[in-house]
DNA sequence: CTGAAAGCGCTTACAG
DNA sequence: CTGAAAGCGCTTACAG
């Protein structure tokens, strides 16, 4: 039987090695004072010519220290249920991580109201946790938020947006601008006619536009740097109600005739209905995200395609951040991008979220 | 402090509210013989009501359990690297679950010789395993084998292609069908003009055929099903060398003009090559797989999509399914298919294999 | 069929 | 600054 490599160099044989008690190899080990500098030297010599592996079982059974995780994101709302996949996540790392000692506090906020935000923020910083996951929307409030934990050395992950040049720990989430330079890959593909596309904004905060015109961005440049004579037109839809967004479309497709339309979020649903309800199915239809609303307009073939980054995953990879941070040591990626998966009606069925 | 739970309802608690001892307890749990019917019915009940959890970490540092997992796929060949993926899969898995007291052993075939298979096999019948993965590509040799690991009681994983019909624990792989079917959708898509597509079969060994000709039915299937005019045309290449391919596709090109070509297999970057040889850039071009030939000639515009079914995560979860079930006695899902993911020039990057 | 004791490799007080 | 002992919740022989 082949033996255990971390029973055969255990705390026990560093000890010996050492000439000093376990009590104080565990003291090195674990970063605690109260050690000399010349026994903490020679114990670390020992320590790295042995390859020594901790075993995280006994550690874990020996051990009665808890790690507090917090996490704020948008509230599931009736209106969009995105953020439905990302809470899926953590849970499912919560569970996961439960048993290494891991409690996990979720916070949330209304992504229409910053002072909900403020107040979750609060409470927060007076949990004191030793780590958090957010999805850092209001930039200005973020920010005030990230200096904090920054002093407070708590470790930050963001999840579904950005905000670039600070010291959080990593970023999970998508390139936006490479998922609409993608989205405007597709459309060449569909659009061989007069080769007409309308880019439609549907978003009531101007806060989160950036968000969407690192979208719009993208999707402008490909089109731009592959020479293309594709002429595109742009409209931003400020009410997300049904009936200014119907009267709005009204307005713009009466004026040209398109190959195809791009919705530059999860609002895509909103423009299918009013497809459906106009009959119009000339017209090739692309937006964003794994919703019901949007899943059943790709089966009856009212969406075309679905661009998707794995909301899900995003939670639950944020977490494990944290974990794997705090807990194992290990080095984390800065910036995780999310693959850009492409939906349709045929594979709709296969994505696993 | 918040009391852990299975540091409330241990062995002791058991067996104190039993009046037995921890050993008996112990027999119970772990199943093992010695243990009158009536003491035995008196302390499931009592674990049953504690809704007792068993702390994995003490277990793992009190048994001295070893598991060893054999694993059967092709050997990564010159032709084809496609095997990298699950192998590195199956590789990460096995670091993963390392600790756990678990130990793999890898074993390879030649996809072009039946007999390296059955070799392996026999080696692997000699080695006593608690679990096996194999990629069952020769059918008559792989149906042999199931039966031997079922009179045994040896559980099966399935990778990348499936045997139904047999009493295996899961098949995780692609669903062939739907693959082709998908393909055919945005073939759909891309062939506005005279609608016609050659479907290109490349492959040496009969036996494999089965497998692409599940997709071909597939790719049929969409068009039938759909009403679609387009025309299909298909050739079959048994010989793998260049030169044998150049000649079947100028034979076949010369005597139609094609909007599209569809390659069941990873072969399509050969097709690539040729088009890229004769300067053919009217054709659009669509296979399978994230090799490096392949994403090379989507970065250069000769491949427009590449079909993708992770092939590193087969392993991976096929590894991850027999620990699962062997040691975490969970249930396992039969039929794990994966997602059939598109991939363009444009998120090739961002693709987690 | 059952029990009592030792031990897995760590961490945690406590004593000095 | 350091050591000796107890204990985490299981499993493993061994004894009866």
């Amino acid at each position: 039987m082949e033996k255990n490599n971390s029973g055969a160099t255990g705390v026990k044989e560093i000890a010996r090695l050492a000439n000093v008690s376990i009590g104080t190899v565990d003291r090195v080990l674990n970063n605690r004072v109260g050690v000399s500098e010349k026994t903490k030297a020679k114990i670390l010599k020992i320590i790295e010519e042995l390859n020594y592996q901790p075993n995280i079982f006994a550690r874990r059974l020996a051990s009665k220290k808890k790690l507090r995780f917090a996490t704020l994101i948008p509230q599931v709302s009736a209106e969009t249920k995105y953020w439905e996949a990302p809470l899926n996540g953590i849970l499912q790392a919560a569970a996961e991580i439960k048993d290494f000692g891991i409690e996990v506090a979720p916070f949330f906020f209304d992504q229409n109201d910053k002072a909900t935000f403020n107040e979750s923020a609060v409470k927060i910083r007076a949990g004191e946790f030793d780590g958090i996951l957010m999805a850092p929307m209001f930039e200005e409030e973020s920010i005030a938020f990230i200096e904090d934990c920054k002093e407070k050395k708590i470790p930050l992950v963001f999840i579904n947006s950005d905000i670039p040049g600070h010291s959080n720990l990593c970023y999970i989430g998508p390139n936006l601008y490479q998922s609409g330079y993608l989205a405007a890959h597709i459309v060449n593909y569909l659009s061989p006619a007069n080769k007409k596309t309308l880019v439609v904004n549907i978003s009531k905060e101007i806060d989160l536009h950036h968000h969407l015109l690192r979208k719009e961005e993208g999707f402008r440049n490909y089109f731009e740097q592959n020479g293309n004579t594709n002429k595109l037109t742009k409209i931003d839809i400020q009410e997300t109600g049904y009936a200014h967004i119907q009267q709005k479309l009204n307005e713009q497709l009466a004026k040209d005739k398109y190959d195809v339309v791009f919705v530059t979020n999860s609002r895509v649903s909103t423009v299918a209905r009013y497809f459906e309800e106009n009959k119009i199915k000339d017209i090739k239809l692309i937006g964003y995200d794994f919703l019901e609303d949007n899943i059943n307009y790709l089966k009856n073939k009212t969406i075309d395609f679905l661009i998707c980054q794995k909301p899900q995953e995003q939670g639950y990879r944020g977490l494990m951040s944290l974990y794997y941070h705090l807990v194992l040591h290990s080095n984390i990626e800065k910036e995780q991008f999310m693959p850009i998966d492409i939906i349709t009606k045929e594979n709709y069925l296969y994505y696993s979220n």
